[in-house]
DNA sequence: GGCTGACAATTAGCCTCCTAACTGTTTTGG
DNA sequence: CCAAAACAGTTAGGAGGCTAATTGTCAGCC
């Protein structure tokens, strides 16, 4: 389910001696690298492992949450779609929204359907596009499981203060500003004033 | 490549409006933890292309560091192999070192032999085992992609002063600590006394 | 009215991961 | 000494990603 990743990380004296060996290698910045994927990656298994007791991936959770959106006021408020906004509905708005391609999106609808957590249904009025609706099974779902997925994801962050997660949430802002940054820039070109 | 995760965040509000209604859903705790998924997806993202450009992929790369720590003494040191330690040479010890099974190394060995980075052969005194070699054209290709490797990264975590990928690193650590601690025991019970 | 291009969704085929079952080898123990 | 357990590696089959190609539908333009 994770992304491949040594178990081990790498110690920082290891890194500062490495370095020496290879200019291009900012040990602190490597550290902070391996760090990041790490424990998201820990924190990613976690929360898999309660969606897995309930036979659901990540990603077909996350299309649920996007259905749901739609259905429950409540719910709209907690995808970030401001006043109770409907939530996308058509498989190509849905692959938009959970960042992946309009085929995978395909894939995931048809295993939630053939679990009977979703229905395609035709839009009658653009015969190319398909509506796409949360069952009753699939609003069950979604409302037995929420707390319990909320709880362990409190739980994981738990350990940490109301300032310091602040902290840690600046940080990674920063870093997810640079990346998009340098997304379709090459590899060792500057960046374009980004600080 | 990455995991699927939705394209836009919540906004902070929206999270607090949710917990309304949701009792069991920390909003900090939240925001924090998709902060940290999202941010490693796009760091994974970025250290992939460059992996791509180079037709391999991230679980390939893991196993040709792994493998390349035997061949070159400075190369242990980055992986934390304190003074030249041998790194793991059988498929199995090299499936526990990238936190992958063993099949799954099976497949990785596979591929890499196919593309005449690596060399499976037999041991001589233990005839279930193999032994797995980097080739001298493994070796040439990672002496030729690593420092690009670490330039992509220290552009990535360029964006942070020292201080900060500091402060990052701790947070993260107090992250992993709590999510090993998790490990292995239910979603809502308590933490023994982690903070 | 009827091409032509754009668009929605799907299909086909590949990759990397997984689990479970299998093959062959070594170790153990009656 | 040989059967059974343990172990290394592989194979088989599934899931979820991807890209590229297909099919069906709409919209624009002559």
């Amino acid at each position: 389910m994770p992304h491949l990743l040594l178990k081990d990380l790498p110690r920082y004296e290891c890194l500062l001696e490495a370095a020496r060996e290879f200019p291009d290698l900012d040990p602190s910045a490597a550290a902070a690298f391996l760090h990041l994927l790490h424990t998201s990656d820990e924190a990613f298994a976690i929360s898999d492992r309660s969606l897995a007791a309930h036979n659901i991936s990540h990603g077909r959770f996350g299309v649920l949450m996007l259905l749901w959106q739609g259905v429950q006021p409540r719910a709209a408020k907690l995808m970030g779609a401001g006043e109770c906004v409907p939530g996308p509905r058509t498989p190509a708005a849905l692959a938009d929204a959970a960042n992946v391609t309009r085929a995978t999106m395909t894939g995931l609808i048809d295993t939630l359907e053939r679990d009977g957590y979703v229905k395609r249904e035709p839009d009658p009025v653009d015969r190319r596009q398909m509506s796409v609706r949360l069952t009753p099974s699939g609003m069950k779902f979604m409302e037995a499981f929420l707390p319990g997925h909320f709880r362990s994801i409190a739980g994981i962050m738990g350990t940490l203060t109301e300032a310091e997660r602040k902290t840690l949430v600046r940080l990674l802002v920063k870093v997810q500003q640079q990346t998009a940054a340098l997304r379709g820039r090459p590899q060792g070109a500057p960046a374009p004033a980004a600080g």
